[in-house]
DNA sequence: GGTATAAATTGAACGTCGTTCAGTTATATC
DNA sequence: GATATAACTGAACGACGTTCAATTTATACC
């Protein structure tokens, strides 16, 4: 076995990874190309072939660590709210966490892949999202049975999403924060009225 | 005034934005290059870009192409449903346009570009649509204020729109169209229900 | 310490891409 | 026919993703 920089393969993902994120961060995925990447570790592209079979690959393990960093900010984002805010708070969390991070989270639901090994993993993130939502709903919704409640929870994620989705890609502008929570009031109060008895 | 081909800019124009439109709606919008348009044309690339600034500017092109496109469907819905039913038909209808043309609507809300002149083209298309779906509501919410509807319409939109996203990057799957049926069921119960009086 | 072995790393090469533009070809006008 | 001008070509450029023979280095064994 013979090693020759200090870097594990370990390390040499993680800052592949890292590095990707910075790029893409600054100025977005049009930017990205492997070579970058590459010299900004400080190596050439041969070797970050031995640690990612394509771009696809690295761009799939980018969107994992999105798709994780998302669902923390939505656990931290419920943890610090009052239990009959923690919906509100989740969905506010969401709409957040795509405005401040707009090129990676385009990426998680922009990109297509073909490879259906690690895409699945990103779906299996993206389901985690969800349930996470139908519980906070469930909380709140007593009387739903569970039929109606995940067909409730799917529409309001998918307002919550939609709202998202349309202000990133600048097909909805609002005009300062104010207008993005009184949507969010509309969604929350009409599909999520709080029917809690205590 | 010399014309060596028989097909004049505008003839040019169409086939160009025709075939682009056939390799998108066949392959997506990774298979798509500036040479190969030109190829399905009969013509090199060199007379594309006669035509066409740059790729991005051909786009935009078919992008506001694929977002009158979705705009008719939607009229369409509208005139063939019963007055009560408007809205849900133009709901549906846009669902079903992403489904059916999901690589040409993805372009539209995932193509980004930094010329602003016409991007705010597409812009107004989308604004148009959004127009639409606000005059729908007004016609059932007589009760609402304007900022009040102006915020409905957007979440119902939102969430339409969301669904729609989700469904066709992948991200939503729902087993047959009853799921999403029942899904636009809650949006619009719950975001329009029908005031009319008679 | 010397040498064989194998892992780590390089970088040139291939085909494709968007884009440019000097050069070629066809038409219209006289 | 000569001339002007519009239409069109295709080679060239730099950058891209990807591959892989060649090279460099660290270790294992004697």
């Amino acid at each position: 076995m013979a090693r020759r920089s200090d870097h594990t393969r370990e390390q040499l993902r993680e800052m592949a990874l890292s590095q990707a994120e910075a790029v893409i961060v600054r100025d977005g995925i049009g930017a990205l190309s492997m070579r970058k990447i590459a010299k900004a570790m400080g190596y050439t592209v041969g070797t970050l072939y031995l640690i990612f079979p394509n771009q696809d690959a690295l761009l799939l393990a980018v969107n994992l660590r999105t798709a994780d960093a998302l669902h923390g900010h939505l656990l931290d984002a419920i943890a610090a709210a009052d239990s009959k805010d923690e919906l509100r708070a989740a969905a506010s969390a969401y709409i957040d966490f795509a405005q401040a991070n707009p090129h990676r989270w385009r990426l998680v639901f922009e990109l297509n892949t073909d490879q259906p090994d690690q895409a699945t993993q990103v779906q299996r993130r993206v389901e985690q999202l969800f349930a996470l939502i139908e519980s906070l709903l469930a909380a709140r919704q007593h009387a739903l049975d569970s039929a109606a409640l995940r067909q409730t929870a799917a529409a309001l994620w998918a307002g919550v999403h939609g709202m998202a989705s349309l202000h990133v890609t600048g097909k909805l502008d609002w005009a300062g924060t104010h207008q993005a929570a009184g949507m969010l009031d509309v969604l929350l109060d009409k599909l999520a009225p709080d029917t809690a008895t205590d």
